[in-house]
DNA sequence: GCGATTTATGCGGCTGGCGCAACAGGCATG
DNA sequence: CATGCCTGTTGCGCCAGCCGCATAAATCGC
């Protein structure tokens, strides 16, 4: 008999969310994986649980009963397993990240506050670095795992890749580029434009894949950090080129991002580690709910574009 | 995060058992299978709960305070599951299932004492009958499941195949061939021979099955029912050709099985049930454990063979 | 030492679960 | 009453993880 914790959790989480699509969430599965696993816990106990209509739903009879029941197995699974956890080794849990910085100030919160939820008694350091200094701060051990741009220079790492991050034009709303579905490379000739330098991770890469273009873009400007672009094209001084990851929604709310095509240039952001050592549990953990939070992140951002 | 229940049972049946193979065995799957998942948990829970050579283990510290904790929590989800089934159904609460008595009389003891002890709250219908009636009790709804020796020859029913059993040569140990490896059916021209009457559902496919190797067996005795082949054979009145299931291990104490080859005649048996009606949960239960029972009975006797 | 016994591991096959996308049923708005 | 939107379901294809098998490795008894 094998017992299907992944429903239970499914089950507690429709009731605590209210809604599937928002248990499926927080869960970092997609509603329809979420609609299976309940079906499958209904399944296996013969009963059904919640009662739904496509649109509504309530608890049903034995459901209402099983809930309480429910809850406290999962959380005295919860607590069995992380006490365990802690005890073992109260002095590793400690864990290091490293992670370029426009991934850092965006999806880092995030990725933090989960870590901190579900491992309340590890400490956690980050280091907040350009991508070459990320690797080092993984190769020299200052840092369990790091978050990069690829490709990643070193031996002695192992890569996971997370995230295809598109360049994408960044422009204001006043922009005459501004309502194109995409926008090619070529009609970007004449604009003015604000580049990232050489000197960043990002920037080399891009300079390398549009010089495969066979393209001259126009360096009318040229910053260090995409902050600044984005606060030399809220000004107005033109359009920038950056990665898609780097814009806050709703940070400036006149600027927008059309997709850069034809070829689109991606930059791909990797979670790296150590090869030669096994990751500490801490770090695993923490490994694993980068990788959450990414996936949901790519499916959250897939689906805005469509809409 | 996903809970690994099956770890836990690994866990706990390794120190229930006292050694790795038996507590695979009650789990109904492989040594290799439990070993990998109890390091399977170690690794989730970053802890070493058993310390083991390959000979001898002991618990570890944490896994000794770790073990009452472990069992609890199995014992919790399993009433939790289990009252929940029985809330909903009561009346359903009762299975039946028809058998093939040469299954009857071996397999079927273990197939109802793991039910009883997983469903204690649940009714067992049992049908011991022969090939025909097994079939026309599931198509007749008398029994929600049957075991008989395929081909089924009917409509309206679905099998999934259990196992392959073998025709052997049963001979008693003062017998002249008792001691070869095996025996070509060509050995057994001048032989005095027991076989199932052509009446019996083993018998019939039996006879179709040998008719095709253009070899004419002696009759000498002819009988019912299997378990009076044994008799004769232990009164030394000859051999008998039966289904390797049929054997009784330490029923007989002089009786041997040789296996029978050039070729390798072997009946199905298969599960079966009713194609047009979804399973009950008890009885999808009771499935799940013959086909449990088989399997380990299946690799059991197949190492049994190599030894 | 050497065989027997017990656990670990490399490999291949398969199943279950997931995401995706299309669908279906309700509810709201006009 | 029609139309569109919102939410849960389902068919399909894919992939990771798990299992069994075979074999290795390690240890104990003799």
């Amino acid at each position: 008999m094998k017992f299907d914790t992944a429903g239970l959790q499914a089950f507690v989480a429709v009731v605590e969310h209210g809604s599937f699509s928002k248990a499926a969430t927080a869960l970092f599965i997609t509603q329809a994986g979420l609609s299976r696993r309940l079906k499958n816990l209904e399944t296996q106990l013969g009963v059904v649980l919640i009662e739904r209509t496509t649109r509504t739903w309530r608890l049903s009879q034995v459901g209402h009963g099983f809930l309480p029941r429910a809850q406290r197995l999962l959380s005295d699974i919860n607590n069995a397993f992380h006490e365990v956890r802690d005890t073992s080794r109260l002095d590793q849990a400690e864990v290091g990240i490293a992670c370029v910085s426009s991934v850092a100030s965006h999806l880092l919160p995030r990725i933090v506050s989960h870590y901190t939820q579900r491992f309340p008694r590890n400490r956690l350091r980050l280091f907040d670095a350009a991508a070459h200094e990320v690797t080092d701060a993984v190769l020299s051990k200052r840092a369990d795992i790091g978050i990069t741009v690829l490709p990643a220079p070193l031996r002695g790492i192992e890569a996971a890749p997370l995230l295809h991050d598109p360049f994408v034009l960044v422009c204001r709303d006043d922009h005459k580029l501004k309502s194109k579905k995409e926008v090619r490379w070529r009609e970007l000739r004449n604009e003015s434009l604000i580049l990232l330098s050489h000197g960043t991770g990002s920037g080399l890469y891009f300079d390398r894949a549009v010089a495969e273009l066979n393209i001259v873009l126009p360096r009318t400007y040229e910053v260090l950090h995409p902050t600044s672009a984005l606060g030399l094209v809220n000004e107005g001084l033109g359009a920038a080129i950056l990665p898609n990851l780097i814009l806050f929604r709703d940070a400036y709310p006149r600027i927008r991002a059309v997709p850069l095509v034809g070829p689109v240039v991606r930059r791909q952001i990797a979670l790296i580690h150590p090869q030669d050592v096994t990751l500490t549990v801490a770090a695993r953990g923490l490994a694993t709910i980068v990788k959450e939070v990414f996936a949901a992140w790519t499916r959250s951002s897939r689906q805005a574009r469509r809409h």
